[in-house]
DNA sequence: CTTGACCTTCCCATGATGGGAACCTCTATA
DNA sequence: TATAGAGGTTCCCATCATGGGAAGGTCAAG
């Protein structure tokens, strides 16, 4: 299997995969004789364990600690929780963040007429100047 | 004024204000003899509305839009109730994204026993392997 | 044998921010 | 007045994860 197909069988780029290469997050595959990369199964395996591990938003520095954990037959499962727990403390932190910025959003938009008019509540906002809501 | 105490006044750290002029965000203001960069209270002001977009989540670019039009006093309020109204959308896209992550981490850590046994439903997860939920 | 698809390495760009070096300027104090 | 230290200046580099593209080698089908 070649850098192409290890690619559409794990949904990761031929140039994501030869930076995880380059980063050490992935060991460097055998070779043929032109220099072509050489996949195994056990290789897409790690490759889709990546992929999914991205996907569910862990950065590539837990991907890597997690990849260890999975390689090490011995390890205790509080380690992963842990990470894992960190980490959905920190999506939620983002989410309420984005919430926030969403709620003052709605309320600007919902004050401004968004007509031909120059009015506007939004800019308003950003200058500085306090909104007047007029109890609507 | 000089740059620290703009950045003080605004809470826009000085390396931040001098990218901003780089860009062409803001303007170059006034030097003095000895180069230092000179900001007015008209400069300060812009500077609150480019830190208080950029709160709200705005990028750069669309920062800059939102200032044209602030400095345009004919501006339809229309065009800019449209990029609100859109980044609310990318903002809800986002939160979206990330409650689905936070969804699934949540289940797959509910799973995992935590403790000092090597069994981990996370990363059998992560490997591709199907949760068993046991109907818990 | 040619063509086109795919591989290789290498460099550059993104977006927004911070770090730091090397050097200049201002102000307060010994 | 000399000096220290705080703060200004420019310039380059790093981050994080990803894509773009050039230049050149390789493979398979027609």
């Amino acid at each position: 299997m070649n850098i192409g197909e290890a690619s559409s069988a794990t949904g990761v780029s031929a140039k994501m995969i030869r930076y995880y290469e380059s980063i050490g997050l992935i060991r460097a595959p055998l070779r043929t004789e032109s220099n072509y990369r050489v996949y195994s199964s056990d290789e897409v395996h790690t490759l889709r364990f990546v992929k999914r591990a991205r996907t569910l938003g862990f950065s590539v520095e837990e991907t890597a600690t997690l990849l260890g954990l999975w390689q090490d037959k011995e390890r205790a499962s509080a380690e992963v929780k842990a990470i894992a727990t960190g980490h959905i403390g920190a999506l939620e932190t983002k989410i309420v963040e984005l919430q926030s910025m969403v709620k003052t959003l709605k309320h600007l938009a919902h004050c401004c007429g968004g007509d031909e008019r120059p009015n506007c509540p939004i800019l308003d906002d950003l200058a500085g100047e306090a909104i007047k809501t007029k109890g609507h």
